[in-house]
DNA sequence: CGCGACCTTGAGTAGGCTCAATGCCGGTGG
DNA sequence: CCACCGGCATTGAGCCTACTCAAGGTCGCG
């Protein structure tokens, strides 16, 4: 429906300006000065629209673009040739993808979408001249890989040394909050977290059935509560303690 | 032993200048302009030298220095509070650290040495001037960045869902390139991997017992020949062929 | 000679896995 | 309006990989 809605407007027309784009304006992000904004306008090529479960970036592929997410959700993730697969990351509004294409001539992950997305397009060619002549953009790359890194770095704590159950209590606070952050609609039930169990245990390294066993268990401790997609976190002291996590996202980010 | 070596010499003078630092003449990294390479000469406050099972960084605080490895290994790790260890990655001579200090006040991750170690030291504050003036510097950043990103994607696709003994396998094949590209010494019976089980189990998100079973099986097959500290792989069509490991390291990296 | 660091091995347990059904929608075609 | 189907969640049963506990063994060092 996202996407009837904006096939409606000429495509060239429906682009938005990077000084009025929405997600400026959240807390969330850094202010730009008037010339980076200006640069950054410069830079994007357009916006490509995609369908849920539809495929951004593939491994072993090269892209010409890298891209912001404006709306929706998308994952990143690697398979092994039997098919069994490991999400490395969500990408929510704001996240920058394809960084690698950058510097790689391939990707070494995959990305697809969860639900209808929109990205900025940015050309990979002219990266080269936001080096050469926005030496606090290039920081701001080196800023949104370092916060990549981090998250990896937590995402790899838990799957290698967290329980099932702590696994799944610290990837629901952080996605809670990842939502928060990115301008997710709340009502009284919390956010909309678009997943799958599936998509959860593929988080997580763990089997579907024993995701599934594990998140009744935190719901009827009345820890979480999730239904029909609505999410929300009913005792985060105790959830926290549960998951011993305690990391938070920094609270400005720049958004390129 | 490395230490006292280096202790009867006047510590200032024994600084390596980059221009002749052993490690740029390997084949591994990408030649620096005279330009870059002055800058970067400009950039070494000094050398640190550290012993084994030495603190580099810690988890938590900040640290006024960024370091690249001259010599020696060590690792990055996290802990939960009640000491389950994940070792996120090694770092090898040429490997860059503390980059999120750039970036962070706080480091999320903790850094210990294996062996005894010399390292680079550079002051962060002055990365800024790298950013500003030298925008090859700038990009190269990024690609350290991006190389550090492959890796932890490749170590989580591994604990998310390789079994034990495909994660040991790749674990070995992935080391042992490294090594040898960081320029480790070869002898007919491989490199030396300074490690202990230890540190393999909380590499590899495993316990210690089940990690020598498993290297056990591995040694047993004639896969792999782990005696000293000496290590070497028998038969790299089997083992990656187990592993479902086909990453390489991409030919050419920046020093910095 | 004793001690500490590390490796090895056996025995029993358990957390998480696979297999197999069933239930619950919402959408589609008759 | 209803039957059917596909995608997702749920639950039970039984198994197995990997874990914990507990002993030794080896080697280098003070």
């Amino acid at each position: 429906m996202e996407i009837s809605a904006l096939a409606k407007k000429p495509p060239a027309a429906s682009s938005t300006r990077c000084a009025a784009c929405p997600l400026r304006s959240l807390s969330t992000f850094r202010a730009f000065t008037p010339k980076e904004l200006a640069f950054v306008q410069s830079l994007k090529s357009g916006e490509l629209i995609l369908a849920q479960a539809a495929t951004v970036l593939e491994e072993g592929e090269s892209s010409p673009n890298l891209y912001t997410v404006l709306s929706g959700w998308a994952f990143r993730y690697k398979s092994l040739p039997d098919g069994r697969r490991q999400i490395l990351n969500f990408a929510l509004p704001g996240d920058f993808l394809g960084l690698q294409s950058t510097v790689f001539k391939e990707m070494d992950h995959s990305v697809e979408t969860l639900t209808p997305v929109v990205l900025c397009v940015f050309p990979r060619q002219r990266m080269w001249e936001l080096y050469e002549q926005h030496a606090g953009l290039a920081f701001d790359l080196t800023w949104i890989a370092s916060r990549e890194e981090r998250l990896l770095d937590e995402q790899l704590l838990s799957i290698g040394r967290r329980s099932a159950i702590e696994r799944i209590s610290s990837l629901m606070i952080h996605l809670y909050y990842r939502a928060l952050g990115s301008g997710a609609a709340t009502t009284r039930s919390g956010v909309r977290l678009p997943l799958t169990q599936q998509h959860l245990s593929d988080a997580l390294g763990l089997s579907l059935v024993h995701t599934n066993k594990t998140i009744r268990r935190l719901t009827q401790e009345q820890l979480i509560l999730w239904k029909d997609g609505q999410f929300n976190i009913l005792d985060e002291q105790r959830l926290r303690s549960l998951a011993k996590y305690d990391a938070h996202e920094p609270a400005k980010r720049p958004l390129i």
